[in-house]
RNA sequence: GGCCUUGUGGUCAAGCGGUUAAGACGGCGCCCUCUCACGGCGCAAUCCCGGGUUCGAUUCCCGGCAAGGUCACCA
């Protein structure tokens, strides 16, 4: 068979020789231990948590040995192209502070480039027309009809499935056979024509898994698809040659075609770069788990998170905790140093895969977000309601000044201890809603409804705003105290049957009246930041509420008359010692 | 089904022949306290199963089992 003119035949013209392409793309100058990784996604502009978990993996392996990270872009399925999808990754993860040294849209060094598949082509057949050239690749032409049928008829035998050995029927053509076929018009693959035997297994080093035991491979894989495009496999290993990879960190579903990335890269005789494969991110499915999918888990998509107002640190934190076993460690040990001076090693990633946990993602980011000064939280929150928020969210920040106080109360800002309030940007919005907007709903008034009119209306009574948290605090003792409630915590444990409740019942009702919700932080402070006006307001449509209620449910003349004394009293009231 | 990978509390996990089997999240309880949050203290909960090897196995070997991945002209 004269391989030569059948090469001439199945991809004409002149290609330069191979050394060529060894000269333009030369082994990269970095120091010793360096290593280049990459990043290969498919034009989709689809990032999900799964794929970001690997972005930062290889982000640091190469950062951390003083190497590269590249960007390169899968394009070879035109299916998936979606327009300025690779602008979206990148900046899905420069928000995670993971740059890029080179590729595609990242300007600079062109040297290795193109970084679009398809901008590849004369390289991918240059190669594949000299693996026919070798005899070590040949032309199938195979209908997708006969191949389904070949699997079928495995499957009823229980045999291996695929086109390999005595199944590669085109791999025996003879040359009259070939080029009637092409005279014929058929269209065409190309296959590898391999020389494994699956029976003979070989150790192998995977940079995360350590040792495993890999069988060689006997398939004969199509290299080239009939419309001149390589498959994944193919371009891979012309790819991350060229582009001169020294570490393959990828999916754990890659994994199974090792065997076959293996022969290719010793037919085209190219030295093989290291692998890790990693474990993916897992979802609880019901009874099972399964890996994070884009179709099946949109909610675990960046754009999520971006949306729910996930603090980016925190995100990463969370990743970094999962990605590296001794991560955790390290960050207790050092809780303000760069993330980046962690020691990250593919060798203390993990083995299994790893379910995403929520609950862990959100302690992270509470105790992230704890560390923010209150100008950085009010950024923080402006950007997100900017681009997420409602247009009263927005106006929250209208006011700085309040916004900074509103802030260093929440956070416990100047106090003892840090507050924890806080864990995405939306959450901490809603959260601080009732310093800009009036309750409409209140969380249930705790005690019954005349002890809450009278509450109330003592309250405004005694209030001034110029009172100190103590002050204040001594008037809301006394009017415990006045309605039969415990004006001390311990007089009300030692003996809760003879009072009604106790000062803390007392401080629930006010704070209900003046935010609408049951828990909040310092009461005193909150109402300092509301302002008079807004309190006496608050606490008067409170007991307007309540006393409706009242009202409703013990309508007599005689109520009625205390009630509207009751409401007269407290409105001509304010204002006297302001 | 073949092949590959992986099995330590509910989750993430330390551990590398002898440990009361770390720690974190979550759960529960107590303390602090005007509520919440924070903080402190404590509790419950784990070595997939069966054989070996060994004075001794969570750790080493073999065999099961389970889970995940993969078996395309998709990546």
């Amino acid at each position: 068979m004269d391989y030569k003119a059948l090469a001439e035949r199945l991809i004409p013209g002149n290609y330069p020789a191979l050394d060529h392409y060894e000269k333009k793309y030369p082994p990269r100058d970095l120091p010793k231990g360096a290593e280049v990784t990459r990043l290969a996604p498919s034009p989709t502009g689809f990032i999900h948590l799964g794929n970001l978990f690997a972005a930062i993996a290889n982000e640091r392996i190469a950062h951390r040995s003083g190497g590269v990270l590249y960007l390169r872009i899968e394009d070879t399925d035109l299916k998936r192209k979606v327009d300025g999808a690779v602008e979206a990754v990148i900046k899905a993860l420069d928000y995670f502070d993971i740059k890029f040294d080179e590729g595609a849209e990242i300007g600079g060094d062109e040297t290795y480039g193109p970084w679009y598949q398809r901008g590849r082509a004369e390289i991918y057949r240059a190669f594949v027309k000299h693996l026919i050239e070798i005899g070590r690749a040949y032309p199938c032409f195979c209908t997708e009809e006969e191949l389904t049928a070949l699997r079928e008829e495995q499957t009823a035998r229980k045999e291996v499935t695929g086109y390999y050995g005595k199944y590669a029927r085109c791999r025996d053509l003879t040359e009259e056979e070939i080029y009637a076929n092409l005279d014929a018009g058929k269209p065409f693959v190309i296959r590898l024509k391999s020389l494994g035997n699956p029976e003979i297994k070989h150790k192998f080093h995977d940079e995360i898994k350590g040792d495993i035991t890999v069988p060689e491979n006997d398939q004969d894989v199509v290299i080239l698809k009939s419309d001149g495009i390589p498959t994944y496999h193919f371009a891979h290993a012309v790819d991350d040659h060229f582009m001169r990879t020294t570490l393959v960190i990828r999916g754990e579903e890659w994994l199974a075609s090792l065997p076959i990335h293996i022969e290719l890269f010793d037919a085209l005789g190219f030295s093989r770069p290291r692998y890790g494969h990693n474990c993916s991110l897992m979802k609880q499915d019901g009874e099972t788990r399964r890996k994070l999918s884009k179709r099946k888990d949109p909610e675990l998509s960046l754009e999520f998170y971006r949306k729910e107002g996930y603090f980016a640190r925190a995100v990463k934190v969370y990743m970094l905790t999962l990605l590296n076993s001794n991560f955790e460690e390290w960050y207790q040990k050092n809780p303000d140093a760069p993330l980046d001076e962690f020691k990250f090693t593919a060798a203390k990633m993990s083995k299994s895969g790893t379910l995403f946990d929520l609950d862990k993602l959100n302690d992270i980011s509470k105790n992230e977000l704890s560390k923010l000064s209150a100008e950085e939280m009010a950024a923080f929150l402006k950007s997100w309601a900017e681009e997420f928020g409602s247009e009263a969210q927005k106006a929250y920040f209208n006011d700085e000044e309040k916004m900074r106080r509103v802030l260093t109360l929440c956070m416990g800002i100047g106090g003892k201890k840090r507050r924890k309030d806080f864990t995405t940007a939306s959450q901490a919005t809603e959260f601080i809603k009732y310093f800009f907007e009036r309750p409409e709903t209140y969380e249930n008034f705790p005690c019954g409804q005349t002890d809450c009119v009278c509450i109330l209306r003592q309250f405004l009574e005694a209030y001034r705003y110029g009172d100190d948290a103590q002050a204040w605090f001594g008037k809301v003792k006394e009017i415990a105290a006045a309605n039969g409630f415990a004006a001390e915590m311990k007089d009300y444990k030692a003996d809760p049957a003879s009072y009604k409740g106790s000062v803390a019942d007392v401080a629930e009702i006010l704070r209900i009246a003046a935010t609408g919700k049951a828990n909040t932080p310092d009461l005193w402070t909150i109402m300092q930041i509301l302002g008079e006006d807004e309190v006496r307001e608050r606490i008067l449509k409170a007991l307007w509420e309540v006393a409706e209620h009242w009202w409703g449910e013990n309508q007599t003349p005689e109520l009625e008359n205390a009630l509207d004394e009751m409401i007269a009293h407290v409105t001509d009231k304010p204002g006297e010692d302001r």
